[in-house]
DNA sequence: CTGTTAGCGCATTCAA
DNA sequence: TTGAATGCGCTAACAG
């Protein structure tokens, strides 16, 4: 393996200080025509690259950013990846991918090698378990140390930074409130346990939709899915019951295919007999049979909002920096799961 | 903003010398005790964090590896990073995702990047417009800086390093096969222009098994899809011909996905008049109606194989390594989209 | 026009 | 048991 060149290997070439190819390579003025030229062409045909390492040691700042998703096969955070990625590589920064698989653990491993000085700023959305731990040390540790931190998604109202979260209240009551519009009477709920913030929040927004519309809460048309059993199983008790719902409002993507899933082995007309929102910005949603409504996220816009506020951090110099929250708010694409053929009498 | 804390500082804190400092930090046993708990105790209420940069540039090396993958919203690609990253993380390596959008600028953008000592090798997957332009510069440019790269699913075959591809020859005759198994007659297959070489190679899966069985290759039931154009179109004028097929191999999700919504418009039977053959890892197959039957592609196992083949060349010492090629084998995920009734008489 | 020096933060060798 | 010195690769202020 050969090893890489650098400039100290082109003075000792050229028999020059290191200065001097340094000051070459940049184009300085302050080199001879000739020296200057000689200089880039060995380097250009040695391929030369500056080490970053040293670049960044010596200036402090990377111009990279790093993030930190919990799952990378949703495709909600992959859209937002993408937005990121947008606004980065606009201003000269390079994005720096982590997962934490939804592990407490991981997210601080992934947090405490972020913070050794390879990035200038850190964008997360909560793990999972990190949010029913309520375990926050380390987002306090890396805003002490003075790191540009952005939450998206799942926030922690406790951490004081720039943040980017979706209506979820708002969605979850759009939602809901589509569901009634089309005439259902008996709307379930099918959410995650409660320490997932996001989950909560939208079951929040359907609750409030029903109240509004004097529709009662039933506990039994509430579904808090642990995805450490089977999912299905769970969702199908919905429509064991005696009095089973018309109308269903799922929090994310899989669920509401879930649905759709037991809907059609029971031979149930959707959307008429069962119609289904699902809240996501997904693929499978597109594709599904009949497709599905939901509640759209946003993704990439939330990305791209992220990145710049952490940019605006990065920039500013003064210390009376204000942070920032940013709410993305969320609207309807309908699709065939909530087409009700509207009979009129 | 708090500036982070360093040796530097700890030492003049205590005033001793950095190197004690460091010493101490590292429970070396030339420190005496006493000296040594103090300043763990101190560097740990101050949450102390050696400067990876320093510490990256002073032992020549980053723990860290990259991977550039043309696209994050193809479920594939995010297997193969779990893959990646399961292995990487089991040794001490931490993984940088950079995104090339298929675009050759991007891709060679991404490894300036990466190549300037950041990280210890890189794994890529060719973006489709570098396989059009068939410029690999930046490839061999480099290996010739001896940083260690791994090529996986879209390969180029005239870069020497180690590589893990899908068995797309398999996948393909193995798709085409079990149409055949299933009696379908006219079997068109749905694919990409032949400069995407995993969609060629597919295709050659293809005919091979066609030939094999004396099945006639007719060009119209070979559709190459332009993805510059629409989608949709493009495919419905397989079903627009006189002699429309009754089975279809499509070469990703998204094509095989489509192909079911057309069918379903033009009310077709799926799997009886129609049946459908995807290749992909992806979730949507899961979820359409009837679900999809698909070639496995067995994405983490490839990340996973890629990562090790990376650890093995940056572990090697000697100046003998021979590069590998490693090929996954493909098998059917059958479900309902090829499950046809056999009907007897 | 070119070179010397210092320093970014750390680890390590050698000397005290 | 501690510290001084060196160097990783680079830049920039300053000197010549």
């Amino acid at each position: 393996m050969k090893s890489k060149i650098t400039l100290k290997k082109i003075a000792k070439e050229f028999d020059v200080s290191i200065s001097t190819v340094s000051k070459a390579l940049k184009d300085s003025h302050e080199i001879s025509e000739e020296v200057r030229e000689r200089i880039k062409a060995f380097a250009k045909y040695y391929n030369y690259k500056p080490n970053s390492l040293a670049v960044n040691l010596r200036n402090q700042k990377t111009k990279t950013i790093g993030v930190i998703i919990p799952q990378i096969v949703h495709h909600f955070f992959t859209k937002v990846i993408s937005g990121i990625e947008h606004i980065a590589n606009e201003n000269g920064y390079n994005v720096m991918i982590c997962l934490s698989n939804e592990s407490y653990e991981k997210e601080v491993l992934n947090m405490d090698m972020l913070e050794s000085g390879i990035v200038d700023g850190i964008i997360v959305s909560v793990a999972k378990e990190t949010e029913e731990k309520e375990d926050y040390k380390h987002f306090k540790q890396l805003i002490d140390n003075g790191l540009p931190l952005v939450l998206f998604d799942r926030e922690i109202p406790e951490i004081n930074c720039n943040k980017v979260i979706v209506d979820d209240f708002g969605g979850g009551f759009l939602a809901t409130k589509h569901l009634m519009n089309i005439s259902c009477k008996r709307i379930a709920i099918i959410t995650t346990p409660d320490h997932v913030m996001v989950g909560k929040i939208r079951k929040e927004g359907y609750i409030q939709a029903l109240t509004e519309n004097n529709f009662p809460i039933q506990e039994e048309l509430i579904i808090k899915v642990n995805e450490k059993y089977d999912i299905t199983n769970q969702i199908q008790k919905l429509f064991d019951q005696a009095n089973p719902p018309d109308g269903i409002f799922a929090v994310n993507e899989i669920y509401a295919a879930t649905v759709i899933k037991i809907a059609q082995k029971r031979n149930l007309k959707i959307p008429d007999e069962i119609a289904i929102m699902g809240f996501t910005d997904g693929l499978i949603s597109e594709y599904t049979t009949p497709s599905l409504s939901a509640v759209d996220q946003h993704g990439y816009t939330m990305g791209e909002k992220a990145m710049e506020l952490l940019l605006d951090e990065i920039n500013y110099q003064d210390s009376d920096y204000k942070y920032n929250t940013t709410i993305i708010e969320t609207d309807l694409k309908l699709r065939e799961s909530t087409k009700k053929q509207i009979i009129s009498y």
